[in-house]
DNA sequence: CGTATTTGACCTGCGC
DNA sequence: GCGCAGGTCAAATACG
């Protein structure tokens, strides 16, 4: 589903984020909707106008405790059927809603992924 | 009734 | 010090 190629591609590019020195990731995709559900639950605490785009910019926070990650989502400037995600931070939890069949290694700390499934898909 | 969203107010950093 | 721009808070409201 489309919702499952966005998780896919938001984990990639979470990953790639993390390789990189910064937990700052932007990416725009194609999308009427600016809702799109990446697997965890986000609580929004604000919108503001921004002076460079005429559209407004809303601020989602990661609504599970202790997780600190912010989200900031606005419409492309030139393209409004494009959203613009920023991601800041990093998760400190698996997605909630999200069940992965994992095992951890103790000494690595590492888990083996032998497969994940979302329940709200399909 | 408990939780999320909305929205203006408030705070902070920066340039002049 | 002031004003602007961006970021966050919080009270009221909507919603399940």
């Amino acid at each position: 589903s489309e919702g499952e190629h966005f998780r896919t591609a938001v984990a990639a590019l979470a990953d790639e984020g993390r390789a990189r020195t910064t937990d700052r990731i932007a990416f725009r995709t194609r999308s009427d909707d600016e809702v799109l559900d990446d697997g965890y639950k986000w609580r929004k605490y604000g919108k503001k106008t921004v002076k460079n785009s005429p559209n407004p910019r809303n601020y989602y926070r990661c609504s599970t405790e202790g997780c600190t990650v912010k989200k900031r989502v606005e419409r492309d400037r030139n393209d409004p059927r494009y959203v613009v995600t920023m991601y800041e931070g990093r998760h400190s939890h698996v997605c909630p809603g999200t069940v992965y069949y994992a095992a951890q290694d103790a000494a690595s700390g590492r888990f083996f992924v032998a497969g994940m499934h979302h329940p709200d898909l399909n």
